[in-house]
Formats: structure tokens, C-alpha cells, sequence
DNA sequence: TTTTTTCTGTTGCAAAACTAACTTATTATG
DNA sequence: CATAATAAGTTAGTTTTGCAACAGAAAAAA
């Protein structure tokens, strides 16, 4: 999910001179950042796995967006509202790029291969970033609990070219990310299992099915 | 919703000669573009209404986004996959200008303005698209039919600086757009009436609350 | 203008989803 | 290792949503 860039070639010569980006790391359950009005960051996750949640009023969680290695984030992609509570918590380990938007976008007079090589490909970075979220939008049109199920299964099978694969989500944080409730989900997943659609064993599932 | 982009400097002296573009003119009713893998259009609406729409194999219709004048859309934005077919249709006569995005991106070496403008404020346009989506996603993930409408309203409301306007859609398009059964919802809009936190004449809407 | 079509508003009933609670696994942590 | 915390799995009861059908209003077409 997010956006995928192959920043390998940059990450081991990382060296940034021009004070535009902070480097942190933080460990699990840490929050990374909270997304405020006219900051304007932009973020860039090196290792570790966060997630991008909001709480509703009625204290629901939603997984909005759930990012790894190499993928992007940060408020310069939202309309930040006061109805819009939106927190990236991490779910591992994981260290974290912050730059404000405008000084990233501009080439960087200091010679820094990583920030030029990034304000060059952003074109092409938001690009992919929008088919991600249109992606993430026909996911949550889909009309019931068992048709996301479905389409979430078909996709990370589809990006694995594999009818097996692990869950890298876990069962709750799933639910969340569909924004179905728990219980149900568990009752659909159940009753694939038991039309004999899918398999599932641990965190592994297995489409049984064309 | 959508990218907005004042293209109006553009379009009065839009002179693209050459030869990238194609300017189509529909009536009401009519198939705008099929989205189709690999071919990656990329469409901007010069004026009129069109919807891009999803159905689904039991012929449920789920309008993905609702596009007004200056609005871009487009196969670049979206994986095309089999299980996806993408219609745009005409909501009303309209006119629209067709690119192919690998063409588009590129500065145009016959000297139009238009075509030159447009590619290089593809970065900034392309980061609105994807603070709108982001608006659709916390859209779609609100919980139930109630906050969805709410929200909904809200947004509209927030753009028009209004606590009363009319609404864009039809109520059928609305429910389509929202993800909910319509008779559902309009026993929603029916109680969030009778408990005197929106009134509705007509298409007119108004928010009595806060 | 008349006719046809689409949209709005409403309802009873059925199906799906949510809530809350609890037990059993599994995974962290002292 | 023992204990605590989190996650998985399940269920009964309740609420919400969807379905289907229909009548009246509004809009479009003839």
C-alpha cells in the first residue's frame, strides 16, 4: 500500500547536508507524527511497518492507510480538518524521513543526490500514490463485508503472484482497514472457509477458487 | 470534487496544434471513455457534469467520483484491472479535451501555451487529486449511512461557505455516490429531518446545527 | 400538451452488520 | 518461565441496512 519507489540505490548513501530532513526511528506502538494544518510534511518510511489511523468520537478506529518500506505519507496529502484526527502509529520498529513539502520539492542547492533524485521523481511518485488510493477506494465501495474480504485477499494475491500468502495485517487491524466491524468479519471469514472459497491456517490464507 | 484547476486563461485562446489532444463534445446520457488497461488517457472537463461509474456483477452502481468543469480524469489514475470496468458517462452536454499521459507530460515542442501550462503544473495538480481522494476515502469510511450523509453535507457546505445549498446530485446519484441503499438513506435524511438537525426542500439542504 | 420516463418518498420484511460479552490462543514482557 | 496483554474465535441479542414494491411528483420526450 502507499506508494513504492526503490530508494535502496539513495538510502545507503543517505547524506542529506542541507538540514531539510530530520531522521528519526522510533520502536512499536510509538506515535510517529500527528497530522497538523499548514505543515505541510511529507514523510518517507525507511524500514518497519505504520499505520495511518483516526478515531471517530465513538472511539472507532479506522486504518486508513497502512504503509512500508519506501512508501510515502505525511498532512501535504490531506485537507487537514478539525473533524479529522489523523495519527501514524508504529506498528514495528521503523525509522522515518520528515521533510516539509515545499523545501523537498525544490532542488536542493547542497549537491544531495537523495533529496534532487526525490523533487525530480515526484511527479511520477504521486502518480502511483493516486492509483493507490483509487485502488483503496474500490475496496471500500464494494457492497458487503465478504466482497472486501474478497477483493482485499485478491489483491495482495495478485501483488504476490501467489494464490498463498501471509496476512500483513493482523485479524483486528484488518477489520479496521476494511472498516467492517470485527466480529462480522470473523462470521464471513468462516463462511468462506466453510463454502470451501478459502483457506485460511494461522495468518495464512489460500484462495481455493478459479 | 476532483482536481480543480482555473484553466479559464487557457481556454478561451486554447489553440493546441499539436496534434496530442482531442477535443470531443457529448450529450447527456452519452459514454465520455471506457477506461482501458495500458493506454493511460488522462481527460480534463471543460464544462458540463460527468460521473465515472463502476457496476458491479449484480448491477449495483457505485459512482466512484463526480466531475465538474476543470476536473481531470482518466485510466492514467487507476490500475485497470478485469474485475474493474470503469465507465464515464454524461450527466449533462459537456465538453472534453483527451490526452494520452506519456504525451501530455512531456513540453510540447510546437509552442502551445495551453499544453506547456498544463504539463508543468502537473506536479501541484496531481497533489490535489490526491488530497481529494483522501477526502473520498474518510468519505467512504465513515460508519454508517447517517455519518456518511452528514459528512457529506458537511463538505459541501464547507465549500459553498454555506449552511444552506442546493445539493449536486440527485438523491439517487447520492446514494450511489455515498454507498448506501437509497431507500436506506432516505429514511436517514427522513429522521435527521424529524430530529431537527437538517432541513430539505426540495434539492435545497440546509444544516440547523452547531 | 400529453405521454413516458425518471426520481422521490415511503413501507414491511429479510438480511446483514454491529454490540458486547466471553473463552481460548497467541504473543509480549517482567 | 510466569504473567500480562493482545488477538482470535464465537455467540446471542439488537440495530442498521438492504430489498422489493408501490404511489405520487417531477422532468423529459413525443
Amino acid at each position: 500500500m502507499g506508494i513504492s519507489f526503490d530508494l535502496n540505490n539513495f538510502i545507503y548513501d543517505f547524506s542529506c547536508n542541507c538540514k531539510k530532513v530530520q531522521k528519526k526511528s522510533f520502536s512499536k506502538g510509538q506515535t510517529v507524527t500527528t497530522y497538523i494544518k499548514n505543515r505541510n510534511q511529507l514523510c518517507i518510511l525507511l524500514n518497519g511497518h505504520v499505520d495511518l489511523v483516526r478515531y471517530d468520537s465513538n472511539g472507532n478506529r479506522t486504518i486508513v492507510e497502512h504503509f512500508s518500506k519506501n512508501d510515502f505519507f505525511g498532512e501535504v496529502f490531506y485537507k487537514v480538518t478539525v473533524n479529522n484526527e489523523l495519527i501514524v502509529e508504529a506498528k514495528s520498529a521503523c525509522t522515518v524521513l520528515f521533510y516539509i513539502y515545499d523545501e523537498l520539492k525544490e532542488q536542493c542547492d547542497t549537491d544531495c543526490k537523495f533529496h534532487n533524485t526525490l523533487s525530480e521523481r515526484l511527479p511520477e511518485l504521486m502518480l502511483d500514490k493516486i492509483t493507490e488510493l483509487n485502488t483503496r477506494i474500490e475496496l471500500l465501495t464494494q457492497r458487503n463485508t465478504r466482497d472486501k474480504i474478497l477483493m482485499y485477499f485478491s489483491l495482495i494475491s495478485t501483488r504476490k503472484q501467489k494464490k498463498s500468502f501471509e496476512l500483513p495485517l493482523s485479524l483486528t487491524d484488518l477489520a479496521d482497514y476494511l472498516n467492517v466491524n470485527r466480529s462480522a468479519m470473523m462470521r464471513e471469514l468462516k463462511l468462506l472457509k466453510e463454502e470451501g472459497l478459502v483457506d485460511k491456517i494461522g495468518n495464512r490464507i489460500t484462495l481455493l477458487y478459479k
